[in-house]
DNA sequence: GAACATTACATGCAGACGCATCTAATGCAA
DNA sequence: TTGCATTAGATGCGTCTGCATGTAATGTTC
C-alpha cells in the first residue's frame, strides 16, 4: 500500500474540494441565490423526480440530518420546496420540489457545470 | 469535454473529503485534542522545519487568512506554537512550532495516516 | 394496552468559517 | 517629511455545520 498515493491523492481531494466549494458559492449564491447545499438539494429532487423523505436525501448528500433539516428549511421559506406530512409514517416529512424550484434549478445548473468544468478540466488528472 | 467524467469526479471528490474530514476530526479531536485545521498547520511547519510567515502558511493551506490566524491563535493557546513580531518587517507574523507542538504532531501522524489509508483504499480508484 | 425503546425530524447551542473592516507598518510619490 | 495607497495580520459579525437533545409517532414486549 502505497502511502505517498494516499496523502497525494488527499491533497488533490482537499485543493479540488476547495477550490470548487469557493466558486460554487460565489457563483451559485451571486447569480442565484443559493448555497452549494440548496443546490444539491434540488439537483437530487429533480433526478428522482418525486418526493422525498428527509431520510432519503440525507443518503445522497453530505450533511448531517440537522443540516439538511435546515437546508430543507431555508429552501422552503425561499419557496423552492414544499414539505408535507407523510401519511403512512406522520413522523416522516416527504420534501417536494415546486415549480419556482425547478426553474432555480435549470437557471443555476449551467453555471454550476461550468464552475465544475473549470475546475477540474485545468488539471485533469490525480498527477497535477 | 467529458461532462460527465467532471460531474462523476466532483462527486468522488464530495464523497471522499465528506468522509475524510469527518473521521479525521473524530479521531484527531478525540485522541490528540486536534482539528483537521490544527493537525494541517502542524504538519505544514515540520515540514518546511523553520518559522514561516502567517501569509506562506496561507499559501499551502486551503483557509481563508482570518481562519489561519485563529487556527495559529488556538495553537499558541495549547503552545504548540509560538509566535514572534517579524524583525524585517513588523507587519508580519512568525510562526514557529515548540517541542511539544513537534511532538503532537508526531503523536498524531500515524493516526491521520490510518484514516486515510482507510478511506482511500477502500475503493481507490475515480471510477467507484 | 401500558411501559419502554426506537425512529424521524426539529432545535438550542457552540465551534469554525469567510467577508468586511480595523489597526499598524511599509512603500512610494511629490 | 508629508500624504496616500498597500500590505500583514487581527477581529466583529453573520452563516453554516455537527452534536446533543427535545418532541412526537411508531414498534415491541409483557
Amino acid at each position: 500500500m502505497d502511502e505517498q498515493f494516499v496523502v497525494d491523492t488527499w491533497r488533490y481531494v482537499l485543493a479540488k474540494h476547495a477550490k470548487a466549494m469557493c466558486a460554487l458559492e460565489r457563483e451559485l449564491g451571486d447569480r442565484h441565490g443559493l448555497g452549494p447545499s440548496e443546490f444539491e438539494v434540488l439537483d437530487r429532487m429533480v433526478h428522482h423526480g418525486r418526493k422525498l423523505r428527509i431520510q432519503e436525501l440525507c443518503d445522497e448528500v453530505h450533511l448531517s440530518q440537522s443540516a439538511l433539516s435546515r437546508v430543507v428549511a431555508r429552501l422552503e421559506k425561499a419557496s423552492l420546496v414544499s414539505r408535507g406530512v407523510c401519511d403512512v409514517d406522520r413522523r416522516g416529512v416527504f420534501v417536494c420540489i415546486t415549480d419556482e424550484g425547478r426553474a432555480r434549478h435549470a437557471e443555476a445548473l449551467p453555471t454550476q457545470r461550468a464552475v465544475l468544468a473549470e475546475v477540474f478540466t485545468e488539471a485533469p488528472a490525480l498527477t497535477s
